[in-house]
DNA sequence: GTGATGTATAAGTCTGACTTTTTGTGCCGG
DNA sequence: CCGGCACAAAAAGTCAGACTTATACATCAC
């Protein structure tokens, strides 16, 4: 799914920051960049790479004659989608899942409004495309097509919004819904209320009723709460 | 205001970093690593440090044979802070503060609601003394003391909405209160209506009204909207 | 035109020596 | 006993150079 990493430097960040955001390293810890290339069995400059990395997304802190610290959780780059992969593959991957549904409930319902206001021909074909799609594939436990299309749909609805800061969250979105679908409930088929809300976003965004748009979109998200207990049903 | 570049690679990071925000090598373009550690005069190594952090802001993809290419604009880490200021620091300001407050508008409301429930006392408490120090500096062009305090207020918000994600957007609410202050209004004092939606969130939290946290927030973004003419008057 | 082969290129890797900053310590004087 | 100052050790930071590897591109055979 995500590509693995390039390169010896690569290799390293995919075993050590894992660790880290784990936790295996609590926040204070001290490594040594020299120590940490033989347990890697690289060489100094391969690790400094690696450690350059870990550092600009504010998990390590690099100063003289001390180390390499961890940093507190607080300070960590959490919207890197490194460190979202990273967080999502380890032990606090369902509090970590709560966390970004949240965001989605905040974000998602206002996109959806701009979108319907913002959204071009080729996007709305694309949206009443991706609604068909779950349509069609929601009976039958051909669960892996229907979370292509609503992958599909709600990054479309991102991108659709005109704001770059909304559409980079695509590959947020759609980490959460795979993730939802593999680990939580991949036994039944999806809720018919979710397909139908869907459907009606689509036709919302056509007709350019944001307001509309925004309010089916919250029920959507509304439900994704429901889903996690972060709502009481 | 930011800590400017630790070390060799830092310094041509603050060099390099804005140079390609600002598109003065524009998506597609090929650099080589030798070529740039000539040109910033530092070894190899310093440059290739440097070039793996933009790797991992996706700014740049380094490929053998090839050289380091620009990534189009849509794939950067756009929630990266360093990315954030270096954008806003060059000639998309008005467009990153923009699009900004469009993520502000979306996640403070439904931070506030949150905060509402989940605000310990000592939150509650910073939060009022927030909202007073906003009201003692709203009048008589202290407008250096009134954002310290407006600054302070949303963090503590998003900080007490419980959330990991919500949390670490304060230093975006940070740098988009004061590039506000510091580059556009900051003749007048602060609109009255603004002070008291901030006294009254305050209040709102503090008896765990997270309904009317979330509406009176709402209207303090929706008042951000119109200082930018993202919305109608 | 298509496919195999070769070659030049730029990143990737490693090593070892040297520099610089910073912490801790121990000595000395007060 | 304490405060400050100088010194030494430790770890990151920097550099230079040699070597390796992947790969785009051109060339050639079919």
């Amino acid at each position: 799914m995500t590509t693995p990493g390039r390169g010896l430097h690569g290799r390293v960040l995919d075993s050590l920051g894992p660790a880290i955001t784990a936790g295996e390293y609590p926040p204070g810890s001290v490594l040594r960049t020299d120590e940490l290339a033989q347990h890697f069995e690289v060489s100094r400059s391969v690790m400094r790479e690696a450690v350059r990395v870990l550092e600009s997304m504010h998990l390590v802190e690099s100063r003289r004659r001390v180390g390499v610290t961890v940093r507190p959780k607080a300070e960590w780059n959490v919207y890197d989608p490194q460190v979202i992969r990273w967080r999502l593959a380890g032990a606090d991957r369902p509090h970590q899942l709560r966390s970004l549904t949240v965001l989605r409930s905040a974000v998602e319902p206002v996109a959806a409004g701009l979108a319907a206001t913002n959204a071009t021909a080729r996007q709305c074909a694309e949206l009443t495309e991706c609604a068909l799609g779950m349509v069609a594939n929601s009976r039958g436990h051909r669960l892996d097509q229907y979370l292509v299309h609503d992958v599909a749909f709600h990054r479309v609805v991102l991108n659709a919004s005109g704001n770059e800061m909304f559409a980079r969250l695509g590959d947020v979105v759609a980490e959460v819904l795979t993730g939802r679908t593999h680990h939580e409930v991949m036994f039944e088929d999806p809720d018919p209320a979710a397909v139908t809300l869907h459907v009606q976003v689509a036709e919302a965004v056509r007709a350019g009723d944001a307001v509309r748009a925004e309010e089916l979109t919250r029920q959507i998200t509304v439900g994704a709460l429901r889903e996690l207990d972060i709502l009481a049903p």
